[in-house]
RNA sequence: GGGCCUAUAGCUCAGUUGGUCAGAGCGCACGCCUGAUAAGCGUGAGGUCGAUGGUUCGAGUCCAGCUAGGCCCA
């Protein structure tokens, strides 16, 4: 026998090296094959419940590190929920309709035009799962529990059905209307074009300046020789005209060229670039206005003697080229719609779907290309003397990227949900929400107040079809009993009912109509836009499934989604129900590369999750997700990562040693109960309580970074390196059953099961792995309970006593730390201490167990105390009640407990141990008495 | 150009309503231990608080514009 078999040395398989990326998949092959989820499920019936809300990722492409960190914050939450009293299913799901999948389906070959609508969308359908499928395996990696086999999928049957219903409420309401907007309009492939879907050439297009004579003048401007001067990139939309946009601020200067009878208008900031452009030797600036001073003058439209030009004020109009005043057409551009909007212009449309002017036009452009009415316009500005300079003007525009032919701006049909009829409603909805943090209320507030009318269709095919028919004479149909009986139809066939269907076989039976006196009807072939799809998930969702929610207590996404889904999400629920389809917002930012940098695949800069995942371990990213503040961007790089694993090592070898150290504790046997407790234990209870209820209130407030921090202080500060690293003395040398062992191993083994229950939201894989060696009833530490925070009778004491002893210790680490610098000792063992203190201190010291417990929690062999005015000459002074000399200590090391002691071969059986080792092996390990030691 | 946000030690973060410190954990350096060992313990060195101007007796902490970065618009 060696003297180490006499000690209690600490047992466990667990392993010190986690190999997470092997491991951790296997045990969540065992999760699944549990029904681990479903089980907690379960155990939750019947408590309160807190629904958070999954918005839904886009269904296209692998999950990039923003998403890993959405849906790991969501799972600390629905994790914590779950364990702390409450029913908190999580119900994921996925966006799935939507141009970039269509695009995916075209880029790979298929052409929609040459297969019938449905065959195209079972294709994009097919995708769409297949991309669901490997998403879901993605998160599911990362270790995020909830309803997998059962996700919300915007292409499902009754989410369509909910969101037509949702559509119906809202036109019941007088919210929908239909009404024009510029799009991308490709004239070669006749169908408006997303953004995505144009490519960017340089070309060289007919830039002129030209006038437009004064009519109303407002008495500032001389109707009969004062002319606007202005410019376009487009004379083609000259015909479209309908007004003049110059900017408040602005000077505009009334200029009258030498020579010239006539003056112009023109920003003052261009006018000396301008002048030598348009050859104006020499001219006198008559008079200068302020831009808003033109607000509301007209002109005579060049061509049409019968249109007048308002002159309007908006933001978008430059000072660095051109003249400071825009033409304006409204039905071609975007700032021109938004600008003809506002003063209420109307959406003057003179361009057909194959790019030909149209009779709307006049009679000179009437059939003729667009492209070909440039010269036309160039023309006739010419005949009629209003053109300043004629320039090419060399530009990037915009291409369809399949046909490779310019596209332009041109105001189509659209559908439109009203934001502005129910703005107040809106805006008070967004005050009685939650922020985290709390400036989202003014971000959110702000771009409601600011934003327009949702145009809510598209002309595309995989989505759900605006649920909207057509009289004989035109009239649009949407009634309660047409679009119900549609909402019915897609619930039970789902959406491509209403492709395969013609518009009376979508109708009720026996529908009939004033405005179809011959029973005919057709059918609207747009769509919805997507942000409808997912905004209308409170109801496709939360009101539809029973284990579910409305209004939901949590929605958790990126800070886009102020302008995304939290936004769609309340302007339909406010609409449908008055009011906000969330109780909380969670907003967070993104993730940026390790220099504060957007990450994008053109940089190289960008670490996917599998990545880290297959290196480290779900668990690393798991933790970094804890470890940072997400309601900001957050920086990630590989560095950060290893440094997330060395604080998960530190974090998994401190709990290795508590279960080694409890391998032979039974709590159900071996416990001792708080009263009988020492001091320091009952200290360590009382802090770790502390711990319990910050840690939970963390969670409850999802500040995971501070419970991260406060998680890995304990284990490192008050575990690793007070508590565990002294009860070495006590856990190791004690007798086995010994009061004084059991009571420390009754302390570990408490703070380890609440610890690892603690970290299971956030490390599930160890926690369960851990869970494993423990002697606890549940099967898996997920379907346990959170620690509940204890109070004990004399806990205020004890915290407060302690707390002052920790900061004494300081002081005396310090000194044997200078005592080992002057080679006076090593170890702390081999100090003998002296601390001179005043009364205070030491009925401190009594009220902790006295001297002897003082020593064992400073580890050092010897301990003595006097009055601080009787300090030594070399004592360490701290203050003027407190002084520590640090000397080697008296006697010889035993060789068992490794103390220094006088009494070392006091037992002649033992020569080499201290009186207390001798009479605890004599008593313990009787055979030694003869047999001695091997070494 | 507009709305909102961020900028404190190498890293991740604390720093209430302006007046003791500019702090923590990690990392690093040095030392100790070798009965937590591809571990453990201790001590220590690191910051003109993004740059500028201002308010104040006094400002990471208030104000102004600036720079860099991010989200969303235009």
């Amino acid at each position: 026998m060696r003297v180490k078999d006499t000690l209690n040395l600490g047992k466990t398989k667990f392993k010190m090296r986690g190999n997470l990326p092997v491991k951790e998949a296997q045990r969540e092959k065992v999760w699944e094959d549990n029904h681990v989820y479903e089980q907690r499920q379960k155990l939750n019936q019947g408590k309160p419940t807190f629904i958070l809300h999954d918005g839904p990722p886009y269904a296209n492409g692998d999950i990039h590190m923003g998403h890993a960190m959405n849906k790991i914050s969501k799972d600390f939450i629905v994790r914590f929920k779950s364990m702390n009293g409450y029913r908190a299913p999580y119900v994921p799901g996925w966006d799935t309709h939507g141009l970039p999948i269509e695009q995916k389906l075209t880029q790979a070959g298929y052409d929609r035009k040459k297969m019938s609508t449905n065959a195209f969308r079972k294709l994009c359908h097919d995708y769409a799962l297949k991309q669901v499928n490997r998403q879901r395996d993605e998160f599911k990696r990362l270790g995020v529990t909830g309803d997998w086999n059962h996700p919300y999928l915007t292409l499902k049957p009754e989410f369509e059905a909910a969101e037509i219903r949702v559509f119906g409420k809202m036109a019941e309401k007088g919210l929908i209307y239909r009404g024009k907007k510029p799009v991308i309009w490709s004239w070669s492939s006749e169908s408006a074009m997303a953004e995505a879907e144009v490519e960017y050439h340089d070309v060289t297009s007919p830039s002129v300046f030209y006038g437009e004579k004064v009519v109303d003048g407002k008495g500032l401007l001389d109707p009969k020789n004062t002319y606007f001067a202005v410019w376009t990139t487009t004379p083609w939309t000259i015909p479209a005209s309908e007004g003049i946009t110059v900017d408040a601020n602005f000077d505009y200067d009334v200029v009258n060229p030498d020579g010239s009878d006539r003056n112009y208008v023109i920003a003052d900031a261009l006018l000396k670039h301008d002048a030598e452009l348009f050859g104006w030797k020499k001219y006198n600036v008559v008079k200068t206005l302020k831009g808003s001073q033109l607000e509301k003058m007209t002109a005579q439209h060049p061509f049409n003697s019968d249109r007048k030009l308002l002159v309007m004020l908006g933001d978008f109009v430059t000072a660095d080229s051109g003249t400071g005043l825009v033409h304006t057409a409204p039905g071609f551009g975007e700032d021109d719609y938004n600008v003809g909007k506002k003063y209420g212009l109307d959406i003057f449309v003179d361009v057909d779907n194959k790019g030909y002017l149209t009779k709307e036009a006049g009679k000179d452009f009437e059939g003729i290309f667009y492209d070909d009415a440039n010269k036309i316009s160039l023309d006739k500005l010419k005949q009629k003397k209003l053109t300043l300079k004629y320039v090419p003007y060399k530009h990037s525009y915009p291409f369809d990227w399949r046909t490779k032919k310019p596209v332009i701006y041109r105001a189509t049909p659209q559908w439109f949900a009203s934001v502005d009829k129910i703005k107040k409603p809106l805006l008070k909805a967004v005050d009685t929400v939650k922020f985290h943090p709390s400036w989202g209320n003014k971000r959110l507030h702000n771009m409601l107040a600011n934003r327009g009318d949702w145009v809510i269709s598209r002309q595309r095919v995989w989505g759900v079809p605006l649920p909207i028919f057509y009289a004989e004479d035109g009239t649009a149909i949407i009634e309660p009993e047409t679009v119900n009986h549609v909402a019915d139809l897609f619930y039970k066939y789902g959406s491509n009912v209403w492709f395969e269907r013609d518009a009376k076989d979508l109708l009720p039976k026996g529908y009939t109509n004033s405005h179809s006196p011959h029973g005919k009807f057709t059918k609207e072939t747009d769509i919805m836009d997507v942000w409808f799809d997912s905004g209308s998930s409170h109801q496709g969702v939360l009101a539809e499934r029973p284990d579910l929610k409305y209004p939901a207590d949590l929605y958790l996404e990126g800070s886009d989604q102020y302008r995304g889904w939290f936004n769609s999400s309340i302007i339909t629920s406010v609409a449908f129900s008055g009011k906000a389809p969330y109780k909380q917002v969670v907003s967070q930012g993104f993730t940026l590369d390790g220099t504060g940098h957007k990450m994008s695949k053109s940089l190289g800069n960008t670490i996917a999750p599998s990545e880290v995942i297959k290196k480290m371990g779900a668990e690393i990213v798991r933790l970094w997700v804890a470890s940072v503040d997400t309601s900001a961007d957050v920086r990630c790089s590989m560095a950060s990562f290893a440094k997330i694993a060395g604080n998960y090592k530190k974090i998994r070898n401190t709990l290795r040693y508590m279960l080694s150290n409890t391998s032979d504790f039974d709590p159900k046997k071996n416990a001792v109960k708080f009263n009988d407790l020492s001091s320091v234990d009952q200290y360590m209870l009382v802090k770790f309580n502390h711990f319990v209820s910050d840690i939970k209130n963390y969670f409850d407030n999802y500040d995971f970074l501070d419970m991260y921090k406060e998680f890995l202080k304990f284990v490192n500060s008050d575990l690793s390196a007070f508590y565990l690293d002294f009860a070495k003395d006590v856990v190791y040398i004690d007798s086995k059953d010994s009061v004084s062992r059991r009571s420390m191993q009754t302390v570990i083994y408490t703070i380890l099961v609440g610890l690892v229950k603690l970290m299971t939201p956030v490390l599930p894989h160890t926690a369960e792995e851990i869970w494993h060696f423990l002697d606890e009833p549940e099967q898996f530490a997920q379907l346990s309970e959170m620690p509940s925070v204890k109070h004990y009778d004399n806990e205020d004491q004890v915290y407060k006593e302690w707390n002052q002893f920790m900061e004494l210790r300081k002081d005396v680490l310090k000194s044997l730390e200078e005592a080992r610098d002057a080679k006076v000792i090593g170890k702390p063992s081999e100090a003998k201490l002296t601390l001179y203190l005043n009364d205070d201190v030491k009925n401190l010291f009594n009220s902790l167990g006295g001297n002897d417990e003082i020593r064992k929690v400073l580890m050092v062999s010897q301990l003595n105390t006097a009055d601080a005015s009787k300090a030594d000459d070399h004592a360490d002074k701290y203050s003027d009640d407190f002084y520590v000399l640090a000397q080697h200590a008296d006697g010889k090391p035993c060789r068992r407990c490794r103390m220094f002691k006088t009494d070392v071969g006091s037992d002649s059986d033992y020569p080499n141990f201290c009186a207390r080792c001798a009479k605890l092996v004599r008593k313990d390990f009787p055979s030694t008495v003869k047999d001695g030691f091997d070494d």
